[in-house]
DNA sequence: TTGACATATGACAATATTTAGATATAATCA
DNA sequence: TGATTATATCTAAATATTGTCATATGTCAA
């Protein structure tokens, strides 16, 4: 494997790697959307909100347009939310198996 | 979407945000290997490697086993190469599409 | 033009990550 | 037992990321 395709996808990875941006890309699944709603559908400061976007923009996950005074952000490919989906799942699964082990030490306590 | 889903979401995506990180993944696609066998395969220094080898622990993206003085790795669930595999085509996809536009752009200026 | 508005950018402090070198631990062998 | 080996951990410097505040940019409407 290629060095520089290494570091382009741990870029990907770094750019999904923060809560905030997590929870854009949420607002993001149901189609295109404005700044304008992003910020209070998140939570905290214009300016933070505006960073994260930017990094998402960088790392080509979304693209935005500006149409009068808003800005509308899209995701660029939506294959982004099978990654996020994925992570999800594997999740899921990791806090049921851990589940189950508290359930059976639970058992041999008694 | 729970704020604390968000952030085992962002701590999964942040363990695979580094290209030695990756490296050692790739390593570990055929199956176990010996961290002996993974400090030559992604280079740079043995406490490093270590060091990233604990992020991924950490995560769990990756599990330990010792066997004698060695420590075999492996990956706890195949899905993660999914996603690698995922983010890979997205970027495959995007420079084809960047190569696209390159070569209008050279017969205009013709 | 001027002012108001939506968003982006720059600067900076706080915090986290990365790396290398030194050292610690734990298993094996002589 | 003591030496050797493989790996992990600690430490500290260099670097990157984050959040906030202040400011800049671009668009519209009066």
């Amino acid at each position: 494997m290629e060095k520089d395709i290494l570091e382009i996808e741990a870029g990907v990875f770094n750019a999904l790697a923060h809560p905030l941006r997590l929870m854009i890309l949420e607002k993001l699944r149901d189609g295109a959307c404005c700044v304008c709603k992003i910020i209070p559908y998140v939570g905290g400061e214009q300016s933070n909100v505006s960073h994260h976007l930017a990094i998402l923009r960088n790392a080509s996950i979304v693209r935005s347009e500006k149409h009068g005074l808003e800005v509308w952000y899209e995701v660029v490919n939506p294959r982004i939310f099978k990654l996020i989906d994925i992570v999800d799942d594997c999740i899921v699964e990791n806090l049921s198996k851990s589940k189950d082990i508290l359930r059976i030490l639970a058992k041999e306590r008694k």
